[in-house]
RNA sequence: GCCCGGAUGGUGGAAUCGGUAGACACGAAGGACUUAAAAUCCUUUGGCCAUUGCGGCUGUGCGGGUUCAAGUCCCGCUCCGGGUACCA
């Protein structure tokens, strides 16, 4: 009875399907355990081996949990809106629907060949209605909430009116228009003119995450600065929640770093400092409030409101030519020039402390979104300023004993202070405390938290997104009522923006409400349909509410969420922020979504190269083996050509599918690695012969379709088995490790899996008995369950497959085929190899699914030794092993090890100076 | 530049609390079975030396240090990967 995976594997997922194997409910009499992968966005290319790393990790907690006795949530759904569906609609006119629908069935049939435990009943998708109402429904809930600062929680914005309406006499008297407007400087979700990124390719703004070095992420086009009036959420509000909710997650540190640094607080202090001959004074941000003695100029953005208030008339026309320079550089030019720019206003600032008088200048060095937007300029102490001044010939002054200066600014906060009044002779930062003191008690400025976190900006100028459930009457900004939702994205005919330039949405007739006033023409981004979802999971079929109270508090948040490090500073940060939000509103009942996240590495291609001769004059299509391209009768004469991975095995080049996989290569002639030619008359290829192989050069590179390097994880399914391919990408190495795909220790995971098999069975069939095992059986079986449980704990996926190894070469050479321990092995390898294991547990008898099967326990008696080998040194040097009884006493161990030195004439005549002794472990004599 | 990781045989990687480095797998070499091949099984496999003396030396990127004992801890480098970037 041989070991027929596919056979196996068909038949148990049909059964789980049948039984239902996966679905959970509520249950009070378990405790629960929630698993989540982020769920993937569905891409035309379908999965590669890659995606499924991170599934089959969690899928493992998650079976294993279920089996230690958890009620386990472990959904699986898709990001469904986004721009590749959207760019194709607008290429081929396939309604992004359509494409989308197609590619998540390929992605389930994918998904389910590889034997997940995905209660698919809870499964959700972003652009399904009955989803998206709910993605609609917070963002109305944003809208009608503010911030409180005080209070540090999201309050109604009737409040506010009420406030504004007791204690604001202006408020009264203003329009409705103007109140809605002066209500958008509160909401959580907000309408303002923002600087943003603006991507002319993609035709739509982009968030801060999705742009990197002046590139768009998704397809590397250019990014722009422009102001335009957009939808925002005020992420930034949460600033400090966020970076002190880290402190209660069990993240990867270094993901935690990320974040902070996203977040980016610092503090400092606001001063002001009051501009010569005008009624202005200029706020500043400062970390380094000690170095005010040595400002010698200042700087403002050149969005900065401050530069068309102080210019003079005499450096209008310099400082507008510079405006207008600055405003026609992209994004990627300006990070990309990083030469000093900048122009005189004309205007003069007063240090308030030196009364020196000092130029104001525009620079784009300085940033508009960061603090004030304006600079007091220390150019000893700061690199920026130090270029700045050496550029324009303003004065440096040294402010920290024994800094060097005279070739660039010393910028480490340490040292005694110099030339600085008061501050004289303190360190720095000593310095900064008593500064600060000074500004604040005399009324110079204040002490000031400042974050780099940005808020988020919610409008895209797209079609296959959430519309916004808003609509404009008569100047005031309303949003719909929530018995109006879901609001339907309209069907239109066209996927690109209207002549005019409005969003896509601008081609919807009749987008009105039913009033008739114009409804909101963008969408929402990416990131709204996946901050929630998680949430909704809990409870997908709820009609009421995101997600009902009962619940909610059953599943309260996620327990294990496994995903990539990509998401560190989007999804992560939204998601956070948007629970955050939900938690203010008394609608969840935890306030940090994730408890603990495990970043899964990412697969990279491994991708394989042919090398075509194309020196001294060479045509036509002759390859030559790698090991020989460094030749010197090859050398720098050949030409590396990617070739697609799936006709190279180990290396090896199949000759006849290279010369049907490509039209080209048809009458391709090779030199094999032993040197022998296809073009040899003596010597023609017959196919077969293994010493002429051509052996083809690799490179890691990310998997991509032009690289010919991408894996479906069909394929390997369809020859090795799901259960091989989910031990393989466990074995491949740790799981948070980036590494390339690489089948080449394919073979010993699917051999392992029939070593195991044939322990059950052999060509008659079953030979499972009903013998006592015998100790040593136990023993094995044991060591491996002690093993799994702590791996699978740990997430040390990768170190389980060889305790699985060895314990079936143990268990072979026991000739041990005794239910006793065959049936919980069965039970341990479940959660790695679920089909194999479903059979054997069968075979052993059982009716039900080994789903249900309980972890067994360790029992400690099985693995106690009876005696230990123990390594006995001189000086540190091993010198001899002794065998002692297990739980001997140190004296026993000390005596033996003695009286075996002895035995080998090592102990003569030497003097021990001292004596470490750890029973079972090892026992040094250091001498003289 | 700054922040965070990492570096162990021909290869992927083990070594969980400072205690015999190289588990397990791949690859390679040799052998058994076979007309042959596949499959399967057995042996060897960090390096150097000795292999009729069963062992010796060396060895975890480099240079120091702590310790009876260091892949593991400390200090200083080199290289590689990831994140981030005028954040005042």
């Amino acid at each position: 009875m041989d070991y027929n995976f596919r056979e196996i594997e068909k038949k148990w997922q049909n059964q789980w399907v049948k039984d239902k194997t996966y679905e959970v409910k509520v249950d009070n009499s378990k405790p629960k355990f929630y698993v989540l992968d982020m769920f993937p966005y569905p891409s035309g290319a379908g999965l590669h081996v890659g995606h499924p790393l991170g599934y089959i990790a969690s899928d493992i907690y998650s079976r294993y949990k279920r089996l230690k006795g958890f009620n386990v949530l472990h959904p699986m759904g898709y990001d469904s809106y986004g721009l590749p569906a959207e760019q194709y609609a607008i290429q081929t006119g396939q309604h992004p629907a359509v494409t989308t629908e197609k590619n998540i069935n390929r992605y389930r049939e994918q998904l389910d060949k590889i034997g997940f435990s995905y209660d698919w009943s809870r499964e959700v998708r972003t652009c399904e209605p009955n989803y998206y109402k709910w993605t609609q429904w917070a963002f109305i809930q944003m809208f009608n909430h503010y911030y409180d600062f005080e209070r540090q929680c999201a309050r109604p914005i009737s409040e506010l009116v009420e406030k504004f309406e007791r204690e604001d006499a202006e408020w009264k008297s203003l329009t409705e228009a103007q109140k809605s407007e002066r209500l958008m400087q509160y909401r959580i979700a907000y309408l303002a003119d923002t600087k943003v990124n603006w991507c002319p390719a993609l035709g739509t703004v982009l968030a801060n995450d999705e742009v990197s070095e002046g590139l768009s992420v998704r397809g590397g086009f250019p990014v722009e600065q422009k102001v335009m009036r957009q939808w925002s959420l005020r992420v930034s509000a949460y600033a400090e929640r966020l970076l002190r909710g880290l402190e209660t997650v069990d993240w990867t540190e270094s993901l935690k770093e990320t974040q902070r640094n996203w977040i980016g607080r610092s503090e400092g202090a606001e001063m002001y400092f009051p501009v010569k001959d005008k009624d202005v004074e200029l706020e500043i941000f400062t970390t380094r409030a000690d170095t005010v003695f040595g400002v010698t100029f200042m700087v403002l953005a050149p969005e900065s409101q401050y530069v068309d208030m102080i210019t003079t008339a005499e450096q209008r026309g310099a400082v507008d030519e510079y405006l207008a320079m600055v405003k026609k550089r992209t994004e990627r030019e300006r990070i990309s020039d990083r030469r000093v720019t900048g122009v005189f206003t004309g205007a003069y600032a007063i240090n308030p402390l030196t009364k020196a008088e000092i130029p104001v200048y525009v620079s784009d060095y300085v940033l508009a979104g960061y603090g004030t937007g304006a600079i007091m300029a220390v150019p000893a102490h700061d690199s920026r300023d130090y270029a700045f001044a050496k550029h324009f010939d303003l004065p440096i002054i040294p402010l920290i004993e024994g800094a060097d200066v005279s070739e660039e600014s010393y910028d480490a906060k340490e040292g005694k202070v110099i030339n600085s009044g008061f501050l004289n002779g303190m360190e720095v930062k000593a310095a900064i405390a008593e500064m600060k003191r000074y500004i604040t008690e005399n009324g110079l400025g204040r002490v000031k938290v400042n974050y780099r976190l940005r808020d988020a900006i919610f409008s895209r100028q797209r079609y296959w997104g959430e519309p916004f459930p808003v609509y404009y009457k008569e100047g005031v900004t309303c949003v719909l009522d929530e018995s109006k939702l879901p609001l339907l994205l309209p069907e239109i005919k066209e996927f690109k923006p209207t002549a005019d330039g409005r969003p896509p949405l601008g081609h919807a007739e009749n987008w009105v409400t039913e009033e008739g006033y114009p409804i909101e023409l963008n969408t929402m981004p990416g990131f709204a349909g996946s901050s929630a979802y998680y949430l909704r999971y809990m409870d997908p079929h709820n009609t009421e509410a995101l997600v009902g109270k009962e619940a909610d508090e059953y599943w309260r948040q996620v327990d294990l969420y496994v995903g990539g490090t990509e998401h560190a500073t989007g999804h992560l940060i939204y998601s956070r922020f948007w629970n955050k939000f939900l938690y203010d509103l008394g609608l969840v009942c935890e306030e940090e979504p994730y408890k603990k996240l495990v970043n899964q590495g990412m697969i990279q291609g491994r991708s394989n190269f042919v090398y075509r001769f194309i020196g001294k004059g060479a045509t036509g299509n002759l390859f030559i083996s790698y090991n020989l391209i460094n030749n010197p009768e090859y050398k720098d004469c050949t030409q590396p050509i990617h070739v697609d991975v799936n006709i190279v095995n180990n290396d090896i080049l199949d000759i006849n599918a290279f010369r049907a996989w490509n039209p080209e290569y048809k009458d391709a002639q090779f030199v094999f690695a032993d040197g022998s030619s296809t073009l040899d008359a003596d010597n023609p290829y017959l196919g077969k012969p293994s010493e002429q192989q051509y052996i083809c050069g690799y490179a890691v590179e990310k998997m991509s379709k032009s690289m010919y390097n991408v894996v479906n994880p069909d394929n390997v399914v369809e020859k090795y088995g799901a259960d091989t391919l989910r031990l393989y990408e466990m074995f491949l190495g740790p799981l948070e490790q980036s590494k390339p795909w690489d089948t080449k220790g394919i073979d010993g995971v699917s051999r392992f899996l029939r070593k195991m098999w044939k322990l059950y069975a052999d060509d008659n069939g079953w030979i499972i008995d009903n013998a006592e095992p015998t100790p040593e059986m136990m023993k094995a079986l044991h060591k491996t369950i002690e093993k799994v449980a702590w791996d699978i704990e740990n997430f040390s996926f990768n170190t389980t497959i060889p305790a699985f190894m060895v314990c079936v070469n143990e268990l072979t050479s026991l000739k041990c085929h005794s239910r006793k321990v065959l049936e919980p092995l069965a039970v341990i390898i479940a959660p790695y190899a679920p089909h194999l294991a479903e059979e054997l547990w069968h075979a052993c008898g059982n009716t039900t699914t080994v789903c249900d099967a309980k972890f067994p326990e360790v029992d400690k008696k099985w693995l106690v030794e009876d005696t230990v080998k123990q390594p006995v040194a001189i000086n540190g040097k091993v010198k001899d092993t002794i065998d002692i009884a297990a739980g001997a006493s140190q004296a026993d161990v000390r005596e033996a090890a003695f009286t075996a030195l002895s035995k080998k004439g090592l102990m003569e005549g030497k003097n021990i100076v001292k004596e470490i002794i750890i029973p079972g472990k090892m026992v040094n004599f250091v001498v003289k």
